[in-house]
DNA sequence: GATGTAAGGTGACACTGTAAAGATTGATCT
DNA sequence: AGATCAATCTTTACAGTGTCACCTTACATC
């Protein structure tokens, strides 16, 4: 019984989607599989709940199937780290898509930072955890890298067309920094405003706020 | 307070300090041992890498004595994130002491805050793993409303002060997120300079330009 | 002194990650 | 074709983990 859930989202897949031959022994894509399943159980239980064995359970095979792919837990996490700076890399190309005015494209970038924030909820909540992945996997510093290149492109060519004489690493870093802590610190956001008897704000228009007010900044720093 | 060393070796110590009567049985002033302990390991291996049976074995009790007092790994760790955020109130009120301008409180509370996430980095470890620890415990709310008033009030006086039309929360929200940022993408922060080429950025300079990136978009927000 | 209660310990259970060795499959090479 | 081989997956085993029920110790209070 290989009960193998349609695929979700996407998946950076390298052949067919028609590679099962899971009739028996062999799975046919077990690696996806298994990336799959361990999203799902991070979403589940967090990322403190996460079991090896849960995830070769829901994959259907035996509990050690795994190594055999990615050698450790620690391997199945980074590569799902890794999936997830593939993401963020796509959905940041196709956020700033059409837009061109470069402050429009950071609100843009913004917004789908946190965006993925929730739909890939799973993957983010590996990303940066420096205790259960490898940091040091080059692929993984890779696709790192190419997400924040986008980043960094759009803040570059903001300051370069209105010549700031403001530093484009400091820039880029504050803006990811900005967007990141909102992301870990929207649940304690919305506690504070239950606390203070308001609604939890909305996360979009707080995104419009945070990048309105740096773009601001950034502009009045000479 | 207490001062109690948790040595690895054994708890047979006659000469105790004044709290302890450690002479055999009781242990003293466990609870604290705890904690301490906790804080070591997670400093060690990371909060992934916790194990409530190694905080036992290292605080000299036998494996089910933290149930006692905590009744729960859960309930252990959401302790030690109240210290945290205890800890951070302290920090914060010690930071602001004698300085008079609101922006130079905001960035001597940024220094502070990012000072802790590496003289507490057991703490800051857990204070914001929802998945981890007890989020609706009220000491733990109550911890984290004091030490985010200290934030909060700062900027509503420079708000004031100024007579600038921005929103407290926002603003508050937007500098909380921003150091929080810093503190959990400094690894890769450090990768990214790495692989530039440079050495990685002073995180007390970072602090610096971005509250005064801050700032300057607050004042010319209206 | 008896007794109640807080503090700590024992043992057991189900679960976890990982290592070693065996089983199954498809492909490749004579 | 038959044999060999590497990849894939399973079985088994072991040490470590969190938590539960129950037992022991020490202290305080009557």
């Amino acid at each position: 019984m290989t009960a193998v859930t349609s695929a979700t989202t996407d998946t950076t897949t390298t052949g067919g989607t028609s590679t099962s031959t899971g009739d028996g022994y062999h799975h046919g894509d077990l690696p996806n599989a298994l990336r799959r399943a361990a999203v799902e159980v991070i979403e589940e239980r967090g990322a403190g709940g996460f079991s090896l064995r849960e995830v070769a359970r829901r994959a259907g095979v035996s509990h050690t199937a795994p190594a055999h792919h990615f050698g450790d837990m620690r391997g199945l996490l980074t590569s799902v780290a890794e999936e997830g700076f593939a993401a963020l890399h796509v959905a940041s190309l196709a956020a700033i898509d059409g837009i061109d005015d470069p402050a429009d494209q950071l609100t843009a970038l913004g917004r789908s930072y946190v965006s993925m924030a929730t739909t890939h909820r799973g993957h983010c909540e590996v990303m940066f955890r420096t205790d259960i992945i490898d940091t040091d996997d080059p692929e993984l510093q890779t696709c790192g890298l190419e997400a924040y290149g986008v980043l960094e492109a759009v803040v570059r060519r903001m300051i370069d067309d209105e010549h700031l004489s403001v530093d484009v690493d400091e820039v880029t870093w504050l803006c990811w920094s900005a967007m990141q802590g909102l992301v870990q610190l929207a649940p304690k956001i919305a506690v504070i405003a239950q606390a203070r008897g308001n609604e939890p704000p909305e996360v979009d228009a707080l995104i419009e706020r945070f990048t309105a007010l740096m773009v601001d900044g950034i502009r009045n720093a000479s």
